[in-house]
DNA sequence: CCTATTTGGTTCATTATTTGAACCGTCCAT
DNA sequence: ATGGACGGTTCAAATAATGAACCAAATAGG
């Protein structure tokens, strides 16, 4: 692994959960000697992409990302063009949806909202990046980009996160394949038990997933017709968000969705 | 120079009149080989840093970094709580307020606003990291920080960007002097010719500044009445904006802001 | 249409940087 | 006082970064 990779991969164990992490707490979540994290956080200190408590010494974010983040929102705002139809959605659905985008074998969750209509809601915090192989979102940007992405995934393994999870390539697959006919997937329980998913691709410009956008909810509420509204409400939003982030989704999709 | 900054120094390449760069053009900004560059972009494209452009090659900001964001803004919302600050500011002064925030010996860009009621405007596009030595920003910022932070950024060097610009480490140490006295500080004409700028220190909670609230006007609009009002208005939010922020400006300093 | 130039990407021996065990001072709770 | 956890530092050993040369593809020019 490169040395940048190890640097950088640390900014991925900061969470809404710990949003603060010491020296030691890296040391531990990386398996990393402790002079390598210290000097590693130190060139990201320098750069500006964490920062240092003043009291504790505890690292966090640091204000450069805010910088380089409006700087990438003025060229490609994303997140600003997203976000309204996303809060939109999830206000007439009631439950949360969230979108995410593609960069190479990861999912990176951009935006996300949960609305207060329920009492029980689905927790959205922590999951900063998705698992490919175990979520709706993941087996939809999969099903609708390059064959390759899906065997690159199977080839890093495939862990159980649940008891009902997806753990065999062939079913894996078969997944997949359904979701490229329908033109949207569907995950029971392979997050997190007791919640349902349904994920619709984003598309570029060049008809490649590139993200998705995907609603869960707790099997609680799963009724059919529930169940339906949602697919319906991805399906008939999902043209306009990859048209408003500059994509174009296939005509092949866009026969499936209508 | 380490490897990781090596990298990361690469993003700032980036600005709004270059959201894409290829790859001869970093080598070019940075005089780096072209495989080292190569390498670093992999590195960075890697974990979603940045993003290829599937036609060009071109690199731009990626997804990653909107995700950190985010997670930065839910713990540490500093971009939120300032920008309808700044936002109001702008539209009283009708100029252009910017804040910026302090790493080490670097102020990075968080959020700025340039209203739209005159014709004649002061662009910041471009001015993602001001000059410590040469913006009313920096200057603030330096004041009220370590005195080592001044001792650090004249040891780099002050590179006349305007004809006007400070270039001797003794009147830059005065005109830091003044500015401690009395709270803000005032820049004419050394980031550009025919713009002048004020910029107030923002404090964390140890009183100490890691930050600056600034606002840039053209000269051709500087009469004392301007001025004054200006000065006014910044003195006057300054206390609400650290506070906002988490931090308490010292009680000298607040005793100069009255 | 063919050539020249620029660009993105790759390779491999050399070099320089990263690495990690051991060490030090500080803070905290016992 | 004392033990432990933590942040930070050091130096020889090992590993990863480096850059000149090379290749292929795209673009520009005549």
């Amino acid at each position: 692994m490169g040395t940048v990779t190890k640097a950088l991969g640390l900014l991925d164990h900061f969470s809404t959960k710990a949003p603060q992490l010491g020296l030691s707490d890296f040391q531990r979540l990386t398996g990393f000697d402790k002079a390598t994290v210290y000097r590693h956080l130190s060139a990201l200190c320098e750069m500006g992409f964490v920062e240092q408590d003043s009291h504790n010494r505890a690292y966090r974010l640091g204000p450069s990302i805010i910088r380089l983040a409006h700087l990438r929102e003025q060229t490609r705002p994303v997140r600003d063009i997203i976000a309204p139809i996303i809060d939109q959605l999830a206000e007439t659905l009631g439950e949360l949806v969230h979108a995410s985008l593609l960069h190479g074998a990861t999912l990176s969750s951009v935006y996300h909202t949960n609305p207060n209509q329920y009492g029980l809601k689905v927790d959205f915090e922590g999951f900063e990046t998705l698992p490919m192989h175990a979520s709706a979102s993941g087996h939809a940007a999969m099903a609708f980009s390059e064959p390759v992405l899906l065997e690159e995934v199977i080839a890093n393994g495939l862990p159980a996160i649940t008891q009902k999870a997806i753990t065999s390539p062939e079913v894996l697959r078969s997944i997949i394949e359904r979701a490229r006919q329908k033109g949207f997937s569907q995950c029971e329980e392979a997050v997190e038990i007791g919640v349902s998913a349904y994920a619709v691709p984003l598309f570029d410009a060049d008809g490649q997933a590139n993200g998705a956008l995907a609603t869960a909810f707790p099997v609680s509420r799963a009724t059919d017709q529930h169940r339906q509204r949602i697919v319906r409400e991805l399906v008939s939003i999902a043209p306009e968000v990859s048209e408003r982030l500059g994509g174009k989704p296939p005509a092949s999709v866009l026969e499936a969705w209508s």
